[in-house]
DNA sequence: AAGAAACTAAACTAAACGGTACGGTAGCAG
DNA sequence: CTGCTACCGTACCGTTTAGTTTAGTTTCTT
C-alpha cells in the first residue's frame, strides 16, 4: 500500500518537485529572495536547472509555492493547536497550557525564519504576506475569539469584544520572545523554563484583565 | 551666520554626503539590501557612483551608515518619548498620554519599513539588528521600568519584575497594529482612533494585572 | 525491443551587478 | 594667465544573474 516499489512516473515527478521545494526553501530562509539564486536552488537539490523551470516556471512562482506551502502548515498547526484546547472547568489551566505550547512552537528557529521572510517581502509579495497573516495569526485569533465568547457567554470570562481580546491574548502569549527572537539571530533557543514563564505570567494578566 | 554662501568646500562635501544618504535609504528600504543597487542609489541621489564609493567604501558600509543613523534616531524618539512621561498623581492618565503617542510614532509607515529591513537582515547583520533592539524597544523597556519601579516603590502599583513588566506594557501597546503593519502593505494607516482604541485597552489590562 | 517522455550537463544570452581607471574640469596659488 | 591639485562623470572591468537552448542519456510505457 506505499509508494516505495518502484516511484514510477508520476510519483517519482512528485517527489522530485519536492525535493526541489525543499532545497528552494532553505536557500530561500538563509539568502532572501533577492539574494537567493536559481543556480544555488537547483545544485542544492541536485537537479539540473531546466528541471526546477518545468516544475515552476519562474523565481517569483517558486516563491510563492513555498510560501503558499508554509501557509498551509501553519493553518494545519493553528487548527490542531485549538482543537487540542479543552473546554472543560478549568479556564486557567487550559489557557496555561495552551499558552505554554503556542509560544514554544511558534518560536521555533524555522518559523521565525519563516516570519523574516515574509514581513521583509511583505512590500513585494502582499497578497502573500495578507494571507500568511490570515492563515498563521488571523486563524488563531478567530479561534480563541470563538472560545472566549462561548466562555463569556456562560459568565466566567468578561469579554465584550471576543476578537479584541484574542489578539491581545495572543500577542501577550507571544511578543516578548518573539521579537526578541526577530532581532537576534535565528538560532537564538529560549529555555523550556523561560518560554513557560512567558506564557504564565501572560495568562496571568489575560485574566486579571478579563476574569469575571 | 548661515552656510549659504558659496557652500564651499567641507560643506559641499557634507552636504552630498547627507544627499546619498538619504537616497541609499529609500532605496534600501524600498528593495531590500540585496536588491538595492547602487547604481540607482547614486542616479536617485544625482551624484556619480565614484562619489558614492568615495563617501562611503562599499555597499556594506553604506548600508551600515544608514542604519546607525537610524539607530541614533529610535534612541533620541525614546529618550525624549519617555521624558515626556509626567511623574504625577494620575498614573492611568500618564500611561495613556504616553501610550497613545507611543503607538502613533511606532506605527509610522517609515518606521514600518526599518523594522521591516532590520529584521529581513537579522542574521547577514547582526550586529546591527542587536543595537538596533536595544537602542529602540530596550531603552523604552529600561525606562518604563525605572518609571515602574519607582511607582511601586510608593506602593501604587503591584509589581515585582519591573522589567518584565515593562516589556509585557510596551508590547500591550504596540502588538496588535504593529503586527498587522508587518504583514500588510507599509502604508496601511491606521485611524488615529483605532489606535488610541488600543492604546487605552492596553492600559486598562496592564493596569488590571499590575494595579495595587 | 522500440519509441516516447523526461532528465541531464553545459554552453549560452542579455542584462545587471559591485567596483575601478581614466580623461576632463573646476577652483586655487603665484 | 600658468601650473597644480582634487574631484567628478563616463566608460569600462570581471562576475553573476534569470532564464533558454542544445544535444545526448536515462527511464517508463507499450
Amino acid at each position: 500500500m506505499d509508494k516505495v516499489t518502484t516511484e514510477s512516473g508520476a510519483d517519482r515527478s512528485a517527489h522530485k518537485r519536492a525535493t526541489i521545494l525543499e532545497a528552494a526553501r532553505a536557500v530561500f530562509l538563509s539568502k532572501g529572495y533577492a539574494g537567493a539564486s536559481m543556480d544555488e536552488i537547483a545544485a542544492r537539490a541536485a537537479v539540473s536547472k531546466p528541471t526546477v523551470y518545468k516544475n515552476f516556471g519562474d523565481k517569483q512562482a517558486l516563491f510563492a509555492a513555498i510560501i503558499t506551502s508554509d501557509i498551509s502548515d501553519a493553518e494545519e498547526r493553528s487548527q490542531t493547536l485549538v482543537e487540542a484546547l479543552p473546554h472543560g472547568e478549568d479556564i486557567e489551566g487550559s489557557l496555561r497550557k495552551f499558552a505554554r505550547r503556542h509560544v514554544t512552537v511558534v518560536t521555533q528557529p524555522h518559523l521565525i525564519k519563516i516570519r523574516r521572510l515574509i514581513i521583509a517581502e511583505a512590500d513585494r509579495f502582499p497578497e502573500l504576506a495578507r494571507t500568511w497573516y490570515e492563515a498563521a495569526p488571523g486563524r488563531a485569533h478567530a479561534n480563541l475569539a470563538e472560545l472566549f465568547q462561548e466562555i463569556a457567554a456562560q459568565g466566567r470570562l468578561n469579554i465584550s469584544d471576543p476578537m479584541l481580546a484574542a489578539e491581545y491574548f495572543n500577542w501577550l502569549v507571544l511578543s516578548i520572545p518573539l521579537n526578541k527572537a526577530m532581532f537576534l539571530g535565528s538560532n537564538t533557543q529560549f529555555s523550556r523554563a523561560a518560554l513557560h514563564r512567558y506564557a504564565d505570567e501572560a495568562v496571568r494578566i489575560f485574566l486579571a484583565a478579563y476574569g469575571p
